[in-house]
Parts: C-alpha cells; sequence; structure tokens
RNA sequence: GGGGGCGUGGCGGAAUGGUAGACGCUACGGACUUAAAAUCCGUUGAGGCUAAAACCUCGUGUGGGUUCAAGUCCCACCGCCCCCA
C-alpha cells in the first residue's frame, strides 16, 4: 500500500481528530510544572500574513515540545479588536465596525487553524467582546481608585477639516492629517492619563530582572523611560514675582547660562513678554503651534527662537539674561523651560551662535589650557572656571556641590527626571473601549458603578468621518442620570487607546470565561508569568512597557502576585521576500513581470532593475499569501520552512526553492517510514544476543546524537533550524543504513517522528500512527539520549604543528594522553614536520588533537 | 553624538578558544526515462601542484594584539541595521 504523501488530506484529518478528541485544551489541575506559551494577539484585518504564520508556528513548536516535555501547557490565542480599519471599513463601506470585525476574526480564524496549530480555542478573548470589555473597564477604574488615571488639558493633534483629534501615526511627515490632507493644528484638550510616570523607577529598575529578554528591547525601553539624574534650579524673572524652573542634568555650567528659553505655550510666555515684543512673540506662537513635535524637536532642523524682552536673573552670580522662546522647547517636557549654556551643549552651542547670544565657557579640559573662542560645544567634564567660589573643582564632583550649594540658599534641589510620560489614553473615536466615566455638573467625574458595567457600545451610529467622535453625536446614549446624585449628566464619550485592550490579555487568558470577575486570583498566579512571549520586535516599546505597567498596577491592587508579565521574550525577525525596483523611476516591479530574474529588466521600459529583500507589503508587490503556499505544499512545508530558512530572530527571506527543499525532506521522511511499514521482515536477527553490529551501533549513534543535540539546540535559546538539520542528518543516516532489519532501525524510524513532532505535527502524527501506534505522536514522551549510545571505538584525532593542521589519524577512543601523544608522534604527518625539528611543547587535547610546538629556529 | 545588534562560500546559515563552511538552497555532471517531471548518486571557498590522488598556500569586513592554537578573547578602524538624541 505504497502511498504518496498528500499533505492536504492528512493535515485536515488531523486537524478534527485532534479537535475532537480536546488534545489543546490547557489541563486545568494536574501536578505537572506550567507552561504558559504566548504569541502576541492579531488584529483581525481579515487576513493572516506571513508574519503571523512565522510568530505562531515559532509560539506553536515550543508549546508542542513543552508538552511532550512533561509539561501542562497553556497556548491560547485571541483577537485585538478594537482599532480604527474597523471605523475607516464603516466610513469607507458603511459596514458596522461589529460585522466587519467578526467577519474578519471568524475568516482569519479559519485560516489559523490551517496551520496546525496546538491552541486552546476555549479560552479565545475578543477585546471588543462586551465579556472583555467589561473587564478592561472594570481595570480602567482600579486605576482611577488608585489615583492612577486622571484628567487634564493635553496639547493633542487637531484636524481642522475633520474637527477631529488624531493619533500620532495618523499624521504624515509632513504634519498633515492622513484623511483629510490638512495642517495639523496643536490644540489644548481634556484627556485621560494614566500616570505611568510613578512606575518609571520600578519599570527601569525590573529590567534586570528580565534575564530571557533580548538585550537591544531592554536596552530601548531604558533609553524610552530616559532617566536623567541632575537637579530643578529656578531663575528669578526681574521685575515679577515669579520665577522660571528649569531641569538640568549639568547644574555644574549654571555659571555659564547666557539665556533661557521657555516653550512658546509655556503659561509664563504673555507674562514675561514685554510690550515691544507682544506683536512678533503672539506671531512666533500661532506658527510654531502648526508644527508638530517631530518637525519641533528633529536634530537636522534649524532651531527657532525669539527673544521675549523679559529677563531672568541668574541666581548663582545675580546676572541678568534674556528669556527667549524657542520651539524646540515643548511644554510638555519636563517643566517646559530650560536654561541656555552654548559652551558646553551642543544644541545651546548652535542655537546662541545663531543667534548672536554670549558664549561662556565655564568648564574648560584642564587648568593649564589656554582660553580662547569655542568652535563647538565642550560638553565633555573638566576642572569649572568662571564659577565664583567653585573655580578649580572637578566638574563632576561640581555638580553635586552646586546641588548642594542650591538647596542651602533655596535656588533649587536635586532632582530625578525622566523621558518617560503619562500615557494618554483618551481616543475620540467610536470602536473602542468607552471610558466609564459619568461626568455630573455637581458631582464631577463619577466612575460607572461596577454593577452597571459593562458600558456598551450603541449601535446604529452613522460613520461621517467628520465632526466630533461619534458617539458625542448620540444623545441617548450621552445623557444619563448621575449615579452618585440622581442629576442629569453625561457620559464620557472618549474611548481608550487599544494598548488598554492589549494590556492585559494575557491575564485574561488564564481565566477567560470568567463571567465574575477579570480573573481569578489562583488562576492567574497559577499561569502568570507567561513562560515564552513571541512576538514582532515592532512591539519593543510601547505594549510591552504598557504590559509591564499594567502588571504591576494590578499587582499593588493585590489582584496577582507577580512583578513582571514576561518571563522570557523573542522577537522575531521580520519576513522578507525578493524584491524589485526601477532605481530611475523609483517604483516597484512585481516579480511575476520579471522575466529573467537572473537579469531583471522593467517590463515597460527595459531599464535595469534594482534587486533586494524587503519585508512583505502591498506596496511592494512582494507579498507571498500563506494561503498559496498552505494549499501547494501544505502546513508541515510551511512550518518547517519558516523554522529551518533563518533562526527565529532574525529575517528571514522568503525563497520558493527552500520550501521546495522542505517538501523534498518531508517526502523523504515519507517515503523512509513507508518503506518500512511495508516491509514486514523480521526482527532482530542481527542483534540476538545485545551485541549489536558495527551498522547497528553506528545506527544508534546516530539515531541518539540526533536526540541530544535537537534537544540541546530548543533549551535556553530556541534554535530550531540546526534542531531541523539534525533531524535531516537522522533522516540521511536511517537512510544510508544496512540493518533495514534490525531493532535499532525501528528506534531510528521512531525517534526521527518524536523529534519532528512540535515543526511538522501532522505527518508526525500520520506516520506515527501508520507504524502501528494507538495514541497520539504528541501525547508522547520526549525522547532522552542514552550516553552509552554515543560511545565510539575509535576517535579521530587530529594532528597540528604549530597549531596548523598536518594531519587526521584514528585512534582508540579510551587512549591516555601519553598514548595519544604517541600516536601522533608516530603517524606519518608528525614524522614529515618533525624531521630534524626540536619539539619543544606537545598539547594534548583528548578526544580532540595532539599539538607539537616547535623551537624556533 | 550616545546606546544596542551585526559582518563567515554563489545564497540562507553551522561552528563549548581546538579539523572553518554542519544542514539546506542554487549551479554543474551522471543514473533512471522514448522524453520530461519526480527520484537517486557525485562535485560545488579561491589558488597551486598532479594523469588522478596525496599534498601545499591563502581564506570568517580591515589592521594590530593575547595564545601552543582565534570566526570566537582584547584594542583600533571600516561598513550595515535598530533605538535614543
Amino acid at each position: 500500500m505504497e502511498s504518496r504523501y498528500n499533505p492536504a488530506a492528512i493535515e485536515q484529518k488531523w486537524q478534527q481528530q485532534w479537535a475532537e478528541l480536546g488534545l489543546d485544551t490547557t489541563p486545568e489541575d494536574s501536578n505537572k510544572p506550567k507552561f504558559y506559551a504566548l504569541s502576541m494577539f492579531p488584529y483581525p484585518s481579515g487576513k493572516l500574513h506571513m508574519g503571523h504564520v512565522r510568530n505562531y508556528t515559532i509560539t506553536d513548536a515550543i508549546a508542542r515540545l513543552k508538552r511532550m516535555q512533561g509539561y501542562r501547557v497553556l497556548h491560547p490565542m485571541g483577537w485585538d479588536a478594537f482599532g480604527l480599519p474597523a471605523e475607516n471599513a464603516a466610513i469607507d463601506r458603511g459596514v458596522p465596525p461589529q460585522e466587519w470585525t467578526y467577519q474578519n476574526i471568524a475568516q482569519m480564524k479559519e485560516q489559523l487553524q490551517k496551520l496546525g496549530l496546538s491552541l486552546d480555542w476555549n479560552r479565545e478573548v475578543a477585546t471588543c467582546s462586551p465579556d472583555y470589555h467589561k473587564w478592561t473597564q472594570w481595570l480602567f477604574l482600579q486605576f482611577y481608585a488608585s489615583g492612577l488615571a486622571y484628567q487634564r488639558e493635553a496639547a493633542v493633534n487637531w484636524d481642522p477639516i475633520d474637527q477631529t483629534v488624531l493619533a500620532n501615526e495618523q499624521v504624515d511627515s509632513e504634519g498633515n492629517s492622513w484623511r483629510s490632507g490638512a495642517k495639523v493644528e496643536r490644540k489644548l484638550l481634556n484627556q485621560w492619563f494614566f500616570k505611568i510616570t510613578d512606575y518609571a523607577e520600578q519599570l527601569l529598575q525590573d529590567l534586570d530582572q528580565l534575564e530571557g529578554w533580548p538585550e537591544r528591547v531592554k536596552s530601548m525601553q531604558a533609553n524610552w523611560i530616559g532617566k536623567s539624574v541632575g537637579a530643578y534650579l529656578e531663575f528669578p524673572i526681574v521685575g515679577m514675582d515669579e520665577k522660571i524652573a528649569v531641569f538640568t542634568t549639568r547644574p555644574d555650567t549654571v555659571y555659564g547660562v547666557s539665556y533661557v528659553v521657555l516653550a512658546p505655550e509655556h503659561p509664563l510666555t504673555p507674562q514675561v513678554t514685554t510690550p515691544d515684543r507682544k506683536e512678533a512673540v503672539e506671531a512666533f506662537i500661532q506658527e510654531v503651534a502648526a508644527e508638530s513635535e517631530i518637525e519641533r524637536t528633529a536634530e537636522d532642523k534649524p532651531k527657532r527662537g525669539i527673544p521675549t524682552g523679559g529677563k531672568v536673573i541668574n541666581p548663582f552670580n545675580g546676572e541678568e539674561v534674556p528669556i527667549w522662546i524657542a520651539d524646540y522647547v515643548l511644554y510638555e517636557y519636563g517643566t517646559g523651560a530650560v536654561m541656555g549654556v552654548p559652551a558646553h551643549d551642543t544644541r545651546d552651542f548652535v542655537f546662541a551662535t545663531q543667534n548672536d547670544l554670549p558664549i561662556i565657557t565655564v568648564i574648560m579640559p584642564d587648568i593649564t589650557t589656554v582660553m580662547e573662542p569655542l568652535k563647538a560645544a565642550y560638553t565633555e567634564p573638566g576642572v569649572m572656571v568662571n564659577s565664583g567660589d567653585f573655580d578649580g573643582r572637578d566638574s563632576v564632583e561640581g555638580k553635586q556641590a552646586i546641588i548642594e550649594y542650591a538647596e542651602e540658599k533655596g535656588y533649587g534641589k536635586a532632582r530625578i527626571q525622566y523621558r518617560l510620560r503619562d500615557w494618554l489614553i483618551s481616543r475620540q473615536r467610536y470602536w473602542g473601549c468607552p471610558i466609564p466615566i459619568i461626568h455630573c455638573p455637581s458631582c464631577g467625574a463619577v466612575p460607572v458603578p461596577d454593577a452597571d458595567l459593562p458600558v456598551k457600545l450603541p449601535e446604529n451610529v452613522e460613520f461621517s468621518g467628520r465632526g466630533p467622535s461619534p458617539l458625542a453625536k448620540m444623545a441617548d446614549w450621552v445623557d444619563v442620570k448621575c449615579p452618585s446624585c440622581g442629576e442629569a449628566a453625561k457620559r464620557e464619550t472618549d474611548t481608550m487607546d487599544t494598548f488598554m485592550d492589549s494590556s492585559w490579555y494575557f491575564l485574561r487568558y488564564t481565566d477567560a470565561n470568567n463571567e465574575g470577575e477579570a480573573f481569578e486570583k489562583n488562576k492567574v498566579d497559577d499561569w502568570m508569568a507567561v513562560d515564552q512571549y513571541v512576538g514582532g520586535i515592532e512591539h519593543a516599546i510601547l505594549h510591552l512597557l504598557y504590559s509591564r505597567f499594567f502588571t504591576k498596577v494590578v499587582r499593588d491592587r493585590g489582584l496577582v502576585t507577580c512583578d513582571e508579565p514576561f518571563k522570557r521574550l523573542l522577537t522575531q525577525g521580520m519576513v522578507q521576500a525578493i524584491t524589485y525596483k526601477n532605481p530611475n523611476t523609483g517604483k516597484y516591479i512585481a516579480p511575476d513581470q520579471v522575466e529573467n530574474p537572473e537579469d531583471p529588466k522593467d517590463p515597460n521600459t527595459g531599464e535595469k532593475l534594482q534587486v533586494f529583500y524587503e519585508k512583505m507589503s502591498k506596496s511592494k508587490y512582494n507579498g507571498v499569501d500563506p494561503q498559496g503556499v498552505l494549499a501547494k505544499y501544505g502546513a508541515d512545508t510551511a512550518r518547517m520552512f519558516i523554522l529551518f530558512k533563518a533562526p527565529p530572530e532574525k529575517d528571514l527571506e522568503w525563497d520558493d526553492a527552500d520550501v521546495e527543499g522542505q517538501f523534498r525532506f518531508l517526502n523523504r521522511v515519507w517515503r523512509l517510514v513507508e518503506e518500512f511499514t511495508n516491509n514486514p521482515s523480521g526482527s532482530s536477527q542481527t542483534s540476538k544476543n545485545g551485541d549489536l553490529t558495527k551498522d547497528e551501533k553506528d545506527l544508534r549513534r546516530a539515531i541518539h546524537t540526533a536526540i541530544k543535540e535537537v534537544s540541546e539546540d530548543l533549551e535556553g535559546e530556541y534554535q530550531f533550524n540546526t534542531a531541523i538539520s539534525e533531524l535531516m542528518k537522522l533522516s540521511n543516516a536511517l537512510n544510508d543504513a544496512k540493518c533495514v532489519d534490525s531493532p535499532v532501525y525501528r528506534e531510528g524510524i521512531e525517534a526521527l517522528l518524536l523529534l519532528l513532532a512540535p515543526f511538522a505535527p501532522h505527518i508526525a502524527e500520520e506516520l506515527w500512527h501508520n507504524l502501528g501506534h494507538n495514541n497520539s505522536v504528541h501525547q508522547a514522551s520526549w525522547l532522552k539520549y542514552d550516553p552509552e549510545a554515543l560511545k565510539v571505538d575509535e576517535i579521530d584525532l587530529v594532528i597540528q604543528v604549530m597549531g596548523k593542521k598536518r594531519g587526521l589519524i584514528q585512534v582508540p577512543a579510551g587512549a591516555s594522553k601519553q598514548e595519544l601523544e604517541e600516536f601522533a608522534r608516530n603517524s606519518e604527518a608528525a614524522q614529515r614536520y618533525l624531521e630534524g625539528e626540536e619539539v619543544k611543547k606537545v598539547i594534548v587535547v583528548p578526544g580532540k588533537l595532539v599539538n607539537f610546538v616547535l623551537a624556533k629556529k
């Protein structure tokens, strides 16, 4: 009954059977150790792309491996289902966001299931479902109760045509709205914030706990949090009873201040402006309001500023310096004001030079250097000069001395500042989780009582894409009674940033169907933290930082015990594909338009094309649709290709020839097992009394080497690529083996299937059953290698002379150091090279080599 | 500018300080076939020597260093990617 490998048939069959058997259901109570394997859940765009396939394949291989290794595994999946595309579909096509989203979920789920992922669908969550967002709202109120959610005026991106607020990513690099094309303005609006800054220090410190995280992600987060140690200093305004506060990391340069700069929107700006400067200052503020934050602070853009006419006193030396306003100082940032020390700050130097402001040197490399005009800012440490009593001090010590002096005199104090800002969670959109707050004219902001949760989104909403949020226009939804006093009040119409939804979904999975709580404490404590999180590097900062913040807050509210949500993080590389571009026109050409890939030409103009690998995307015409690959080769081939082609954290170049290669490999495995099962030759005639023949020993060594290497490749780092190459070696060894009749051969076939199971689950299962097993290969135990089987009688010994390889001989494995040296000395290679030389030293590395060191001539 | 990552054949990639290039892809040659596909076998870093082998030289971005021995460790430089300015 020789049969061909037909992935379509067996994959569907097993997916069905596994579902019926409930193989992937999470074991609830068991004595086994737990393992929580998690992929970053997708936005349900409706179409699965290769990035998803790579992500979920990696996590699935890990989940399957851990099950075989005796863990009870939680491996869930869900949908990050709130978000803009659904609302755009509503605006553009009139499809309600709910309908659009759930349709996409159904479609994507079907595509996902074809990959043969061992997911527990009983724990599926969709962040847009009221069952889920009820608890997002409840958690919001937990933050509110902790004083970590608050409202304040904030500058937002305002589209003056569509009359709506835009997220930063909806403003292009030119500062225009992606939708209306209008120049986006900065506008002050009352917005909800989460006080993530309260946790800045912990979020920074606890990065050290995350040993299983890539260094670069940790460094990105540390950068983002941006701790700087310095001083808060106050400069009294001349002629007023007000002070301008600045933060500086260089208090040691305070004697070099030649001006201070306020953010144009700083409340003190109008007050310090002198009448003669009023007009110019107002015009400048107008101008700056039209600029985006990126434009204002970009390093390559010129810094613009004007004097206000006002002055402050530098309390350290009593000198008056001018107050300027400039676009590069942001009100949202620090104190919204900075001190200008052109001699020792690069940006200040440029600004002062442009605006003819004095440059006062107060730090010198050493005291003997002759003072001459600076050509650039001197930012290194040195010796303080022109600094009153501090002259001659080391500038590093000087920092502390200045701070102490400032504290004593009341000029300021030591301060630690973070770059991290509070998290703006308000979104003026429909398709998000409503913020459960009611605004009452007499009681103020009142939380929606827990019993009234969830606050559901109204249906039958009109989406025009114009004007305020659709929610704000729904009078019968907005108008409610105040839960506190019963008077007429209004609902908050902002919805939450979708990062809120994804900041706790990993907690919900541990108790996904709980109707009475967000999650039960003992369940969440049982499963958390996630043992292995897998996802794209693009979430290195936001999602991962917010999730860490959430975890710490719910921990402080006693809802969970763990400090950190993700023990280990694997950031998978991008999936890239070959891309053709016409360098003259800058246009991308679809690969199927290119006639000769060896010599790619533009089909329209005949110009030579550039060839390179880039992330798959529609605009580059280089996307490979997973559906097509699955239909042609099956999920097992796709999975094997993805795992084999590159280490998981590196970019992966899609290559049809390599996919083909994996398909060939699985076919070889198929034939190997089929030939074995169809050959009913008796067993064990070669090894009756336990003495294995040389063939059997060699094969057994190959089998146990494979077990050892595959196991080690999957421990610690997940090196799927080398693990699969070991499977190929084993398959080659079985193919070459002469002892097909031996039980050792059967051992080899079974080992191959067991080791293959996490990567190519369907073919492994099919062949496993063909061998006569009735249980699932995925419920079998992971193999342990037999150290005895690895032993060899003879080893290769490398003969080196002066560190260069000169020969290779076979020697008995058990030979002593002296014997090895003897064998080496007598070898033909050594004889040749040692002739007439004086051997000064002999290095013997048992099991490896002998190196003869010769005396120099 | 600061921080992080990386640099190995035609390509993807392997190598606890100890035989560089595992495994795979491509290409080429051969077998099978009327032919093709599929499959199987062989060769595939560069150069030299040879009838063929054996063998020799060079070779992991560049230049130094440590070491009996360096892709691996140290120093300097070049280039690419990412994050922050």
